[in-house]
DNA sequence: CATGAATGAGTGTTCATTCAT
DNA sequence: TATGAATGAACACTCATTCAT
């Protein structure tokens, strides 16, 4: 009887460790062996678990996404509208420690699946749902809209676009927060 | 008489190889040798005018800024405030294949950024000069508004998430700009 | 009661599986991994019948070499010498696909062996019972030789330079067994 | 003005500690790290005059072939034929240290052969052109012969075989020669 | 100024081997 | 017996950087 090993939890123990090199080093110093010290297993013991590097960058991608989609399905959503939006927008946006850190992941991300079609490609259906959140969200908000996906694209890019100019230090995460709130206010209009 | 070169306009050819390496192979594929190759100089000739190759990659980052500071100063402003708006911002957005790449550049900067301190200096001038701009068209468009600088943190916001969501191929560049004007047209209210 | 294993015949089972990397990846691709994979069992269990990989080379050589021995031994032999000469022979060179596969196998064997001390004896055995075949079917051919070792040299030369020569591709298999006939003719003069 | 550097020349050197390693310690141990260290070079040295291992290897094996061709189109052939095919075709076998050395090697790279195309080719050529050897010499020997083409091919084979022999250990050197010497003698009847 | 030779550490990946289960 | 987890060194190759010319 061999040694068993729980790969599916080994494979999330080191995608943690590519998050806290993206976190320290930044995204460009995402290496094997980086992340082999980072995580306490020699450079050859990840190759049990991912053939290659492409895989274990997209396996940590994936899970960022999944994870913040978990958090989100799982969150109690209050009745109003108006707060829902508030309460459910800011869970992906950098407004504490954690959260920063997920979306700077998440950010780093972004920029890697410009080059990477795989990447890419999971990045894609993660638009996608956020947009469809977006959607959800202003349909309850407004009702009544003549274009709800114009307003869910428009909110859609007002959450990224607050949460780069946050994560690049432009704005702080009280403004953030300020302005999130500021925008859903005008969607009923 | 020794060989006299033009040191800034030198510097800024090497900048141009370095764009053209990142929009075709992606940032991390930006080293000295590609950078050579693409400019037809020998490696040691780049010495010369950068000492690093960090060196390189942020005097790349502040051309890029640079020339859309200018292209931007540099424009006929339509005097309907609406139209100007939406002819100024969307000069530094990706509506064609000339100003696509240029985001795309600049966007890689903005991740590479997030973990260099050089970088982020360069970046956070940038956001200023445009958070500026913005500010100056909302007053434009609404002048008696109750708080302009919320209202042009949140056009900057909308400016770059839809930017952002056109480079990650979610939004096409059509749905963009509609966007763009949809938002533009809710500042006065 | 233990489980029982035919240690012998799982090793034959083993070689073969080094015989079959060998003709698709070349003798250089060998690996434990890749004999393990293409056998259908572990590296770990590889362990049990061969204590390091040059333990496996070298029993999957003697195995091709056994494996022709016992050929040769069995055949029916015509009773015309000449005849027996090209049939016995032949047998060894690479007139068909089995055989072609079979040579490949021992030619690359024959190259590791210059520089590994355990091959180089298995292999000499070969040679010499090779020779011993040649000694035998040039005193059939012509009994009254005055030196019939020295035509067995010969004999032997050929074989083995005609089988690199179509080895190599610089000869077809027919003209290999042209000019094998041609040579055992020339024995009695 | 640059350091210049005969690249041809550093090519060739490079080619020598190739051979050596291959004669030391084998085909199978030719890394590039082995060569740098054996001559001397460090492994990104290498890199400027061979792009990869095997643009090397495939330099190497050219050069081998390349020196036994001009030290046999620069021999002195004695009139009589008979001792004109002997010295010409002794310059190719393992002789002397020196002419076993280089036979180890070009034998090494043929085994190489048999896995890599770039390689297969360069030996090609070399068959042939011993193939026309033999055949030229075959004619001055024995000027009448009905096939030629095939006497040509039969003392090839012998040279192959019986240099393969004496690399394997199963023949001196001097077995050789003597065998060679009874070939040739047979091919005017 | 400009070249390109040279270094040595870095990369991702593969490997033989060991060993707890 | 048999497994596969784990190691750490090896591999080919790329890189930023230095520097003699």
């Amino acid at each position: 009887m061999p040694k068993v090993v729980d790969h599916q939890q080994r494979r999330r123990e080191l995608a943690g460790a590519v998050w806290r090199v993206i976190t320290r080093d930044g995204v460009a110093d995402v290496s094997i062996r980086a992340v082999a010290a980072e995580s306490g297993w020699s450079t050859g013991a990840l190759r049990h678990y991912f053939a290659t590097r492409a895989e274990l960058l997209a396996f940590a991608c994936e899970e960022v996404i999944a994870q913040v989609t978990t958090r989100l399905t799982g969150m109690a959503v209050p009745p109003d509208p108006r707060a829902a939006g508030t309460v459910v927008l800011l869970e992906t946006m950098p407004v504490d420690e954690r959260r920063r850190t997920e979306a700077e992941i998440a950010f780093a991300f972004l920029a890697l699946g410009l080059q990477d079609a795989a990447l890419a490609r999971v990045q894609r259906l993660h638009f996608s749902s956020m947009f469809e959140l977006c959607l959800r969200l202003v349909t309850q908000l407004a009702p009544g809209l003549s274009n709800p996906r114009g307003a869910a694209r428009r909110l859609h890019a007002v959450v990224d676009g607050l949460t780069v100019h946050v994560l690049a230090g432009h704005l702080t995460p009280a403004e953030m927060v300020a302005e999130l709130g500021a925008h859903l206010d005008t969607v009923p209009g």
